[in-house]
DNA sequence: GGCTCCATGTAAGGAGTTACATGATTCA
DNA sequence: TGAATCATGTAACTCCTTACATGGAGCC
C-alpha cells in the first residue's frame, strides 16, 4: 500500500461515507504540503483500494447530488491498522525538505541573496504556521484528538524550522 | 529541474570533480531519509543534467580506477543559483511526514497498540538523531558552514518530533 | 441564463523504484 | 583466489503529474 493509498483509506475510515470528490478536498485543504491531490492521483488510488477490497462504493446520494459514497470494509479496517503499525525503520528520521536541501549549497549564492533566500523561507514558514493554526477541526472526523495531535505536529514542525532559520542566519559567514 | 536533479547538481558543484558513483554514495549516506539514491535514479538524472549542459563529464581518472569525473559548467552554476532561489510558495510549510499522517488515524488501533506505535516512532527518531549527530562533515565540501547548517536543521527537526511524540502521548484518550 | 460548485473520469508523459547485469580494481 | 568495493548501466513497472473533458446541481 502506497502512502497515498493508506492516507485515502484513513480519510474514508475516519469521515464515514463520503464521495471521492470529498476525499480529494480533504487533501487539497490539508495544511501539510506535498499532497498534490490531483484527480489523476486520487481517483485511481480509490479504484485500487476498491480492487483490493478495502473500500466499498455504496450507490447512495450524499445530499441531493449523485455520487458514489465510499465506505471502508472489514478487510479495509484491518489493512488500515496494519498500514499504521508497520513503520519502516527509516520513518521517524528527518524527511526530505526542499529548504534544507538548498541550504547545503547556499554558498553558491552571493551573500545578499543568501539572506533573501532565508527571508523568503521565513515568510513561507510563517504563512504556513498561520494556515495550520487557522485550520478548523473537521467535525466529521471520528477522533478529534487524533486530528488535533496531527495538527500540533505540523505546527511544531514549522516552529522548529523558524528557530532553525534564525540559527542559519548566525552561521552565515560574515555575520 | 527536479529536486533530485537540483540536489545532484549541488553535490557536483560543492565537491568538485567526482564520479557518478561518488554522487550516489553521498545520497546513500545522507542522514536525511527519502532519497532512495538507486542507480536507476542517479545515473539518468546525471544524463539529463549533461543533456541540459549543466554538467560536463571529463574523461579523467579519480584515483587509479577509471570513471568519468563530473564538473559543473558555467550554465550549471547559474542554473544551481536559480534553482536555489526559486522557492515555491509551498516550500517552508510542514512536509509530508509518514508518522504524522498515521497519527491522524491512530484511533483505528486499540489503545495498547497506539502506545506501541508511538514507542517505535520514538525509537526510530532517536536512532536518526544519533546518526545525524555522528555524521562526519564531508571534507570535500566547499562550504563547511552550509553543511553544518543543514545537519543542524535535520537535528532540530528530529528533536521537535521527539517533543511532539511526548505531547501526543498526553493527548491520547485515557492518559 | 450564466456562474460556481459538485463529481468523476481519462490520456500522455515523466520520473523514480526495484532488480538485475556487467566488469575492473583493490585487498586480504 | 576470492571477496568487497568501485563504477556504470538498463529493463520493466508503477505511480504521480499535468491537463483536459464532461455533466449535473444549486444559486442569484
Amino acid at each position: 500500500m502506497t502512502e497515498l493509498e493508506g492516507a485515502v483509506l484513513g480519510v474514508v475510515w475516519s469521515r464515514g461515507p463520503l464521495t471521492g470528490y470529498a476525499v480529494r478536498q480533504r487533501f487539497q485543504r490539508s495544511p501539510t504540503v506535498g499532497w498534490s491531490a490531483s484527480e489523476g492521483a486520487i481517483y485511481p488510488a480509490i479504484e485500487r483500494l476498491i480492487g483490493y477490497g478495502f473500500i466499498r462504493s455504496v450507490e447512495e446520494m450524499t445530499g441531493r447530488r449523485s455520487g458514489r459514497a465510499l465506505t471502508v470494509t472489514a478487510e479495509g479496517e484491518e489493512a488500515l491498522r496494519f498500514w499504521i503499525s508497520s513503520l519502516a525503520d527509516s520513518m521517524g528520521g528527518a524527511p526530505v525538505d526542499p529548504i534544507r536541501t538548498r541550504v547545503n549549497y547556499l554558498g553558491a549564492l552571493p551573500p545578499v541573496e543568501r539572506r533573501a533566500f532565508l527571508d523568503s523561507a521565513e515568510r513561507n514558514a510563517r504563512a504556513a504556521l498561520a494556515a495550520i493554526r487557522g485550520h478548523d477541526i473537521d467535525p466529521k472526523h471520528k477522533d478529534p484528538w487524533a486530528l488535533k495531535a496531527s495538527l500540533l505536529g505540523a505546527a511544531m514542525d514549522v516552529e522548529a524550522r523558524l528557530k532553525w532559520i534564525d540559527e542559519v542566519r548566525r552561521l552565515l559567514p560574515g555575520g
